[in-house]
DNA sequence: CCTTGACCTTACTCTAACTGGAAGGATTAA
DNA sequence: TTAATCCTTCCAGTTAGAGTAAGGTCAAGG
């Protein structure tokens, strides 16, 4: 067998914990998408120990970057699928970035909404050796600054 | 017993699903803080049911208004602690907020790296039937819109 | 040949903050 | 009486892994 960094004949093998230095995965997480089912069961060599070729790699590299990206490990899956699917449409995969896109936005809303929240508290506190806090009355009564859900 | 919206001696008791409606919690969630130890044990009436008084359903509020802020349980927690402490000095308090703060900027921040990402990939797509794709041909082999983890 | 350390395997538990459901008892209205 | 709606407890599932343990394998050094 040829590991790491050979090109023999094109093919090459890693063991997991290479896979998973080269894709900047660890070990444990390969194994778990692999019993998900968000990868296909790693072939065995002799020993038992899973081995991983270059479109395997490749595979968990585009994981690695759309989960870098917000998406769910169940949009991984389907946007895998898609790329595997010779037949997709680009629009489907548009569709899933934007759906994406939206949850972002709508997420980043309402940690603006709290931060803006957080701030005006702070501001009201004098932060010091004192007992009174507006921040502690304002969580205990509710006021207008509140978030709404 | 005195129920809701009576004002009997300025006492009342609420029972767990009238606790819920008046904080905007559900029964289950607060059984849960108790189960958490987030809030004291709910005392019984002969039945075994859970009532609540108006100091319990503040520290409800206030933990309903807290999460809402993004505070951990852990923190509401915390939050509780120094309400209840005499002794507390208000920049304990404001730390708190400010901690939250920056965990909350630091959210936004990631969440915009990804947002402008994806808006770079929604745009290099054509979107239409054809089998083509420019993200997942990204998401396969790497690029430079790559979020940094 | 033996040991040591670094791998690999499976299997189990834990995390946050709930939500849902099942099974059984209590209360209330018709 | 009966049905609907509460209440109780307990158990399982969610996301995306991380941590730990017990045991098999492999390569290097003495």
């Amino acid at each position: 067998m040829v590991w790491v960094g050979s090109t023999y004949a094109g093919n090459f093998k890693m063991n997991i914990s290479q896979a998973a230095k080269f894709t900047g995965l660890t070990s444990k997480t390969i194994r778990f998408y692999e019993e998900k089912g968000i990868i296909p069961k790693a072939r065995r060599a002799d020993n038992g120990y899973r081995f991983y070729t270059e479109d395997q790699l490749e595979t968990l590299g585009f994981i690695k970057r759309a989960r870098g990206l917000g998406f769910s490990l169940d949009e991984c899956k389907k946007l895998l699928d898609l790329q595997h699917n010779p037949d997709r449409a680009s629009a489907e995969v548009k569709e899933k970035v934007q759906e994406n896109l939206a949850r972002v936005q709508s997420q980043i809303e309402h940690l603006e909404d709290i931060k803006s929240s957080l701030m005006k508290m702070s501001k009201s506190c004098p932060g010091n050796k004192g007992h009174e806090c507006p921040i502690l009355d304002e969580l205990c009564h509710g006021g207008h600054t509140e978030v709404l859900q």
